[in-house]
RNA sequence: GCCCGGAUGGCGGAAUGGUUUACGCGCAACACUUAAAAUGUUGUGCCGAAAGGCAUGAGGGUUCGACUCCCUCUCCGGGCACCA
């Protein structure tokens, strides 16, 4: 018997499956389409660490296994190369981006080729070929068409090292996403997608499509849908005589406890809000107030909480209902961004209200709830809190005081970006036309090569160094015009890839109707859950807008999407900064990739991730050889009947890991095999061992797990020649093995004898028989009989097929 | 503060309300070996000489019976966060 190879074997096996084709999908004709994908990655300088490996080989586990049940799986793989992360790593090592990508995506591949995944390198792509941004380009282009792509002036996140402004969504607790900076806030003319069109659709939608919870959890905690009520006060500016201050003037609030209103005790406006402004003008206090509170930054801001500060305007409101005068405050614990940018304080039910009023030192107002029943409340006494809130609107709504209303924490997308590595936003602006949009034929607006790519800071993309890119003319008068100079988020570029894949050799259009009706939406994607309000809300988002635009027939990208776990490894998640990233390389190397594979998914469940020991490979490598030794020790008996002890536990085996392997319990399908290949240990006898058919069937259930070793024993189980094998021989296009239900049948089962509900014996009983039958057997144990003595029976229990419990 | 996960042997982890600790790692003894490695066999929750008792983060509850269901709490991981 040869000894096992795994570096051998692995080539030979990736060689074989390249020339013969053999993951290569009819993109065309395939009639049991399967869209296996898993989210691409970004080509780092330090390569694929093991947590890629840990995704990537679990996805393909499934990916194997949707082929193994006789569907036509398209497993595609490329690379996210544009973006601020692939550009600060080239600023880094000094090296221009365009040769640093080439470099890094082919060591990528390399990697990933090693590993032994069934992609299907015939449609790679990468964000950052002409060819594909070409369409992102034309994408952003149809956005605009639309009315969903903006260009304002806004109020927006600048990250001082990246030289750039980021999307809401890149900003965590007010720091930089890539780089960790504190962001500051910027007023800059910008481009936005206007994803809050769909922010309902996007929340909605997430009752009905199967995603990992924790990650439509995550979204709707970020689309942030809170209800309540619109309330207007009247205010009574000072100064008559000025004829602008006496025009009749309200302040709105929003609020999501209307039941509250009574316990109203003063309002609070936003630096930024307007009225604020205008109040400043006249108050000097006011005006110096505003000017500090402007100044801060979002950490000082968030340091502040419980701290508040904030200034008495001397203005003061009516109370709608009450008509009590109450005082108008302005402080930045109010966010100009949010709901009506001024609030309505109720220090008796809010927290933050009353820590500002005793900072303050405003007068308190007494409890408005008392055991959810309204009391100082006027009219509305006794109603409870949620009566309470609808008869209170309406109250509104008839009295013209205020309407209900609804608000969204989700911004709308900011995708301008001054940076250098992306794909130019293709817009040009002409003095008599305005802004105009680059004409379809014109595109790609090709990223020009820079030597100097460095950002510049001052809010302009380095391409605004370029002048033969920034003077145009005129698309549609001809005059001079100007380019816009910033680059698309990479986030915009990833948003619709896997429309894509299918179509990467399509040429006149982003992606073929037929072919995309054929394999969209995506059957199964996995990735990390990090990306659950970046990358999976934008490519929700884009898939509505293509769909009303006409473009596609759907409006959810991923039927389904499962979130993996992450690796530990000393306690901590693996990340560079913590310095204890494994480098899957070394692993492969010497114990295959095989061996490996099985290790990471053995650790816990694919979903919940698990904890990285390199002494825990040695059972995958012990499981691996013994499979091996088996299976050649079958070959060379070459029994043709099956071995009836064997049967009914490879047909329980079958069956749990059929299950389990589709719901990503990957760790106890490969315990099930263990076990089962460990009792075949048990007895090497000679007798027992399997017929060629169920060593056959073992090696089938291991094959997603690894590939490379399966592949070779099924050659060996059938004779197949290496030079001649095609890829018909394949195990993976071999039909996934059924359990026969007659197998499993149980003839005896061990009866568990319970004395108030503790275990006092076990007897094995045949299948099936009476209770009463199993209770006479329970009482003629002998354990039992002596723990019983001198004890009244109260109550006998017995469950068919598991125990009988005696109540004494 | 809010929202999602978790907490089970020395460790990673298994368990449709029914034998807690599958599978693996580690450890121990034995076999093979001149020896080691590798491999194989057996054992391995804790206390106890044994009979037996006690154990699934803590405390209550439901139940003949709870890791599993309900309530209260603690701790750990992740996400959001002055969002009104």
């Amino acid at each position: 018997m040869p000894a096992y190879n795994p570096k051998l074997i692995e080539q030979k096996w990736q060689r074989l499956w390249e020339k013969s084709g053999l993951y290569t999908t009819d993109i065309a004709n395939a009639t049991k389409p399967f869209y296996n994908l898993m989210m691409f990655p970004y080509p780092s300088g330090e390569g694929l660490h093991v947590g890629h490996a840990y995704a990537f080989s679990g996805a393909d586990v499934y990916g194997r296994f949707q082929k193994m049940l006789g569907n036509e799986v398209f497993e595609p793989m490329g690379f996210d190369a544009f973006g601020i992360h692939s550009e600060n790593y080239a600023i880094k090592v000094g090296k221009h981006p365009a040769e640093l990508i080439e470099h890094t995506t082919a060591h990528y591949e390399e990697q990933l080729r090693k590993l032994g995944n069934m992609y299907d390198w015939s449609h790679k792509l990468s964000t950052t070929d002409p060819n594909y941004y070409k369409w992102t380009q034309w994408l952003f282009l149809q956005l605009y068409k639309h009315g969903l792509a903006e260009r304002k002036e806004a109020d927006v996140n600048w990250c001082p090292s990246c030289k750039t402004v980021l999307a809401d969504e890149q900003v965590i607790t007010g720091r930089c996403e890539r780089c960790d900076t504190e962001t500051t806030r910027k007023k800059l003319k910008q481009w936005f997608l206007k994803i809050t069109k769909y922010q309902e659709r996007l929340l909605a939608n997430l009752d009905h499509i199967d995603w990992s919870e924790k990650v439509k959890a995550a979204q709707r905690n970020w689309i942030g849908k809170s209800e309540g009520a619109t309330i207007h006060f009247a205010v009574n500016m000072p100064g008559a005589g000025n004829a602008e201050a006496q025009k009749p003037t309200t302040i709105s609030v929003f609020t999501t406890r209307p039941d509250t209103l009574f316990g109203v005790t003063y309002l609070v406006l936003a630096p930024e809000h307007p009225l604020a402004q205008q109040i400043a003008q006249s108050n000097a206090d006011v005006a110096a107030y505003i000017t500090k509170a402007l100044k801060k930054t979002e950490q000082q801001r968030i340091a502040e909480v419980g701290a508040k500060t904030g200034i008495d305007t001397g203005v003061t409101a009516t109370h709608p209902a009450t008509n009590k005068l109450i005082p108008i405050w302005v402080s930045d614990y109010v966010l100009s961004g949010y709901g009506a940018g001024a609030i309505m304080a109720v220090p008796a039910h809010d927290e933050r209200d009353l820590a500002f009023a005793q900072t303050c030192k405003l007068p308190v107002v007494e409890v408005i709830t008392a055991n959810d029943t309204l009391v100082n409340s006027g009219q509305f006494d006794g109603l409870s809190t949620r009566e309470a809130q609808k008869k209170i609107i309406s109250w509104l709504e008839q009295n013209n005081h205020g309407t209900a209303t609804t608000t969204y924490r989700l911004r709308d997308w900011l995708i301008s970006r001054q940076r250098y590595w992306g794909p130019p936003i293709p817009m040009i602006y002409c003095d008599s036309c305005g802004e105009v949009p680059v004409p379809k034929h014109e595109l790609p607006v090709l990223l020009p090569r820079l030597d100097d790519f460095q950002p510049k800071g001052k809010g302009l993309s380095p391409l605004a160094t370029v002048d033969s890119f920034v003077h145009v003319s005129c698309p549609k008068c001809g005059a001079d015009a100007l380019r816009e100079t910033d680059v698309s988020d990479t986030f915009l570029d990833s948003a619709w890839y896997f429309l894509r894949y299918p179509s990467s050799d399509c040429v006149d259009k982003a992606f073929d109707p037929k072919i995309t009706k054929r394999w969209l939406p995506v059957h199964m994607y996995i990735g990390g859950a990090e990306h659950s309000v970046l990358h999976l809300l934008y490519s929700r988002f884009i898939t509505m807008a293509l769909k009303d635009m006409g473009h596609i027939t759907f409006d959810e990208p991923f039927t389904t999407f499962r979130a993996h776990g992450l690796l530990i490894k000393d306690g901590s998640k693996m990340s560079k900064s913590k310095g204890n990233v494994v480098n899957p390389d070394e692993y492969i190397d010497t114990i295959g990739a095989d061996s490996f594979r099985i290790y990471l998914q053995f650790l816990g469940p694919f979903e919940q991730g698990g904890d990285f020991r390199d002494d825990g490979v040695q059972g995958a490598i012990r499981f691996l050889n013994r499979l091996w030794n088996i299976v050649h020790k079958t070959h060379r008996a070459a029994k043709m009947k099956d071995s009836p002890d064997v049967q009914a536990v490879l047909h329980r085996a079958i069956k749990k890991v059929t299950e389990d392997i589709g719901t990503l319990k990957y760790n106890t399908a490969i315990a099930t095999i263990m076990g089962f290949v460990n009792s075949l240990d048990a007895d090497k006898g000679g007798d027992a061992i399997l017929s060629i058919d169920q060593a056959r069937l073992t090696v089938q259930l291991i094959a997603p797990f690894a590939p490379h070793i399966t592949e070779e024993l099924w050659a060996l189980l059938h004779d197949y020649d290496g030079r001649s094998w095609k890829k018909e021989q394949s195990i993976f296009n071999a039909r996934w093995p059924q359990y026969n239900p007659e197998f499993i049948v149980e003839t005896t089962h061990t009866l568990v004898v319970q004395i108030n509900g503790k275990v006092r014996d076990t007897i094995e009983v045949t299948t099936g028989l009476s209770n009463d039958e199993l209770q006479k057997r329970a009482f003629a144990s002998l354990k039992i009989q002596t723990c019983l003595q001198g004890k009244l029976t109260k109550k006998v229990i017995v469950v068919q097929g598991k125990l009988v419990n005696i109540v004494v």
